[in-house]
DNA sequence: CGAACCCTTGACAGAAATCAACTAAGGTGG
DNA sequence: CCACCTTAGTTGATTTCTGTCAAGGGTTCG
């Protein structure tokens, strides 16, 4: 850990609330490293052995059955990813892999359990992480169940949105194919649902960037709702939120 | 609460292990109370207020949204829910209904926080029902994701069998249309798919109960994987599991 | 400049939802 | 105890949605 990040690991939502000496003994342990792209980070079925914090870039949570993949989740700075595998000391449900160069907080699981035992503000900031991480797989499920492709397309189009500061114009921060595999789609139905939406309120601008030219008619597809998109105008952070990800509820 | 059941909750997963000073001072705020089957005991969007345990019966999760509705879980004792609502002290993503007549341990929120903050057994608790309730869900959406109907429903079955101790013949623990909107299908295709599994090793038994035929069938259509359908062959509990239900990992 | 790779588009196939009718089972009240 | 009514489940016909396969166009990067 360079000592100049020392700050900003310490401002992170795990972090924050807890004791000095609690975070000085964990700091003894835990180490920042640099990932190139696409780099392999954990593989799904391995035994949880350390808690990663992404302090730069963006890591894709993804997993395999079958010769099937999808993606679960996308980690953004300053998301954490598999604290629950850690704290029960289980097998990673999902595998991680770097999108891009990447800069992660790497935090051995069996002196993490340790300070939960012992700092009770700690135990609290882990509990508060965990519960916003099951509220977003939760809403992740009712969108999956509750609409269909087009509608998640809407709906994920007005929150990127938002979370742009009510942007008309922002530009999706994952490629296509990652995008349509969270969303529950193929590629193709992605882009055939981005299309159609062409008639309903919006306009893309390049490979990657989309404008909203009718948000009343975005919204009447999407029904956008607090209980499946999360909550409130002013989003904590940015891109496809998911498990682990976000202490935002 | 009867005095005959203190035992009973104190032995509850979450509260097995924390302090006794702690759980007493719980305890003259928390209690316990019978509900008439198909009672409303919460409604999604409504802000947490106290959590929930069953003690018996059953409870249903399940969510709305624009006359669609899809069953989140099937809360069965020892399973708490809406853990994850009270700890950050957010809104109800799901509304909660008995089955059948229930009793359940209501303990309120404000009061279960402040414990939280004080007995970090009891946090650390709080952080393993919370991860083990991520991880079922995670399970559950790997579940929708990489499965068809027809697996969904096979390893549905096996996972049920293997509940009831590997039994060859089971009962199923609720309705068809609440199974079939659990694994996030209409009721006829639940039937069609419960059909058309005639054929890969499993016979109707009555209305609710089911026999496995041939085990291996099954399983070559299925393709059980622990990191999808659970753990191990000794369950800890029976019945649709899901978010906010059990610790079991 | 060329080779991957990503995205799009079209044609088609398959899966699942919808609509509607029918059957069976459970509960109620006569 | 039986007839009726309600509700759950099944089955069939059909539509809609989504996935699959295949080809083409555009970008990016070496």
């Amino acid at each position: 850990m360079r000592p100049s990040e020392r700050p900003e690991i310490r401002d992170l939502p795990l972090f924050r609330t807890m004791r000095d000496d609690s975070f000085d003994t964990l700091a003894k342990d835990f180490f920042a490293r640099d990932f190139p792209p696409g780099f392999d980070l954990l593989r799904q079925g391995d035994p949880a052995r350390v808690l990663h914090i992404v302090l730069d870039g963006a890591v894709l949570l993804y997993t395999r059955h079958r010769g099937r993949e999808t993606t679960t989740a996308v980690v953004e700075p300053p998301g954490s990813f598999i604290l629950a595998a850690c704290i029960r000391d289980a097998p990673y449900l999902v595998s991680a892999r770097t999108l891009e160069r990447a800069r992660v907080v790497l935090v051995p699981c069996e002196q993490l359990r340790s300070i939960v035992r012992q700092d009770p503000d700690f135990a609290l900031a882990v509990a508060e992480e965990l519960s916003g991480c099951i509220r977003q797989v939760v809403r992740h499920t009712k969108n999956l169940k509750l609409r269909n492709a087009q509608e998640r397309l809407a709906a994920y189009l007005l929150r990127e949105s938002r979370l742009c500061g009510d942007a008309d114009r922002f530009i999706l921060p994952v490629e296509m194919r990652t995008l349509a595999s969270f969303l529950g789609m193929t590629p193709e139905t992605l882009s055939r649902s981005m299309r159609s939406l062409e008639a309903a309120g919006i306009a893309k601008e390049g490979a990657r960037a989309i404008r909203i030219t009718d948000r009343d008619a975005l919204a009447r597809l999407a029904a956008p709702d607090a209980l499946i998109d999360g909550p409130g105008p002013v989003g904590t952070s940015r891109g496809i939120d998911l498990p682990g990800v976000r202490a935002a509820s």
